[in-house]
RNA sequence: CGGGGUAUAGCGUAGUCCGGUUAUCGCGCCUGCUUUGGGAGCAGGAGGUCGCAAGUUCGAAUCUUGCUACCCCGACCA
């Protein structure tokens, strides 16, 4: 298990301090639990953002916006959807201040709204109250929209990137003919986020089901891709569900078919959210700060010169911004870090806590060599390299430390999956950390029953899950698949 | 919301039990010189409502009461 955890920090607040601060303005509570992301931080997500949007609008997808305010009453429509969030929505009850007798500002009691607004949560209730009026006829159909935006989920417990009470993500709202089409939907987004997910951030996850405790409120099924963090505890990392008829029944909205009968639409939604930050972080970084992979990176490569006189920085300037020009003509971003009022072992150790991939060193004895320091941040290696043909060597090295990372991660993950068949085992193995691979009966009951023996959940049931005989390690009950069980965050 | 803990400079802290000059130290920050291939050295300097409010006292960071915020553990959850 991740030994590297502790030198630095427990539970990952070092790393964190790159990317975000908290935002605790110590007279309002309200803003408890949420995060200031800095703009170094808000690079990654844009670069995340960048690369979902471009799958999603490869796959037929557009994006909208709907409203941040949703009126109390749409929630009441769908029985699961309400019971699943009415527990942590944000409330707006006034429009208006007004000035206190003695000082200080007040809520004006006159300006209460006659309904109350819910912050957005997620925006099932108010995307299908707006699609009854956009579909018709089967001609509408499909509608395949997501929305970036932010939602406020007023959880009792908060923790950076993972559990904030405010979060941005995206959210898709889809709408179809049939229940095949819809269910073909879910699964292309799923194939979506996992395929980021792996080739993006280099988390190898596992994509399935949700059992049915654990499922999105008012889903028939949820899909996810589940991904295992350095400590031993998973990750739900991104969601996909099959919601059915649902909220098409719930807020009326039907069409006329191909056969001229007034049907109810097929629905999906799907979201990831900044919480893949955090997984970013947890799944690669170590005790000298952030990992970034190159895909992700805002920095790729940082050039650093070394020089005692300014005619030496002027030499090494011009051919680190050669360098750095071919590079960037590759697409790749480069920062030329000249600044003199810090110096090279301080920029080193910068850029390892910022997780830039390549780190490029220039001095005196590379001017006369024609060479040049080349850093990796996964593995720390060093090496002096000749000038010549410097750029594809770069190209080739962010390449390899993509790759380098995802097998690490997919290694540790590995190394961390066990098959167990004894409930002796299966409270040993979920103690450890790790996926655990158990047989279980398939009721809701067992599953709470080991949740409270071992804090473990089902993390999912993966798709083509192999079917074998077996008996459940807790009930013993007959079982015909193994099921995957961690702790989670 | 339950259980535990904490609050002193931008950050991390000593001092609190047992009240007593000008609140300690480190990092960081500013100035100068020397330095620059792994977070430099020396010298000088700036920076404080001791979480907030009341109380006890000649005197409160320290004692009392109330409040607030944060952290950890639960419940809840992307």
């Amino acid at each position: 298990m991740a030994k590297n955890f502790t030198k630095r920090s427990e539970n990952y607040s070092q790393w964190y301090n790159e990317l975000v601060v908290r935002a605790d303005l110590a007279e309002n509570s309200a803003v408890r639990g949420c995060m200031v992301i800095k703009p170094y931080g808000y690079a990654i997500w844009e670069k995340m953002q960048a690369a979902l949007d471009k799958m999603f609008k490869d796959t037929g997808h557009q994006n909208a916006y709907f409203p941040l305010f949703i009126p109390k009453s749409f929630f009441s429509k769908e029985a699961d959807h309400v019971d699943g969030f009415a527990k942590e929505c944000a409330v707006v009850t006034h429009y208006r201040l007004k000035n206190k007798e003695g000082g200080g500002i007040t809520v004006d009691e006159d300006a209460k709204l006659e309904e109350e607004l819910i912050v957005r949560p997620t925006s099932e209730t108010i995307i299908w109250d707006t699609y009854r009026n956009w579909i018709q006829s089967y001609r509408d159909l499909p509608i395949l929209v997501n929305q970036w935006a932010n939602v406020v989920r007023w959880e009792m417990r908060t923790r950076i990137f993972l559990r904030t009470a405010e979060f941005l993500w995206q959210e898709g709202h889809t709408a179809h003919e049939t229940r095949e089409e819809a269910i073909e939907e879910t699964k292309t987004i799923l194939d979506i986020y996992a395929k980021f997910a792996e080739e993006w951030i280099a988390l190898p996850v596992l994509k399935g089901l949700k059992s049915e405790s654990e499922k999105f409120a008012g889903a028939v099924d949820t899909y996810c891709i589940e991904g295992l963090m350095q400590d031993g505890k998973a990750l739900q990392a991104g969601t996909s569900h099959f919601l059915g008829q649902n909220f098409a029944k719930a807020f009326d909205v039907k069409f006329l078919s191909k056969e001229n009968k007034l049907e109810y639409v097929w629905a999906t939604s799907w979201g990831v959210s900044t919480r893949l930050m955090g997984a970013l972080v947890m799944a690669h970084s170590d005790d000298n700060g952030l990992v970034l992979p190159p895909k992700l990176a805002p920095i790729q490569v940082a050039i650093v010169p070394i020089y005692r006189q300014e005619d030496q920085l002027a030499q090494i300037s011009e051919k680190a911004n050669a360098i750095k020009e071919a590079l960037q003509a590759k697409g790749i971003s480069v920062k030329y870090d000249d600044r003199d009022t810090y110096k090279p072992g301080w920029k080193f150790s910068e850029y390892e806590f910022k997780g830039v991939p390549v780190r490029l060193a220039m001095g005196p004895r590379d001017l006369e060599n024609g060479t040049v320091e080349v850093a990796r941040r996964d593995t720390l290696e060093k090496e002096i390299v000749p000038l010549d043909g410097i750029e594809e060597r770069i190209e080739k090295l962010l390449e390899d430390i993509q790759q380098n990372l995802y097998k690490k991660a997919l290694k540790f993950r590995e190394e961390n999956t066990c098959k167990v068949d004894t409930w002796d085992e299966f409270k040993e193995k979920i103690e450890a950390g790790g996926f655990v691979l158990a047989h279980w009966d398939g009721t809701p009951e067992t599953e709470e029953k080991i949740k409270e023996e071992t804090k473990a959940t089902i993390r999912t049931i993966p798709l083509n899950n192999p079917q074998e005989e077996g008996k459940c390690i807790f009930s013993g009950n007959p079982s015909k698949e193994r099921v995957v069980f961690a702790k989670a965050y």
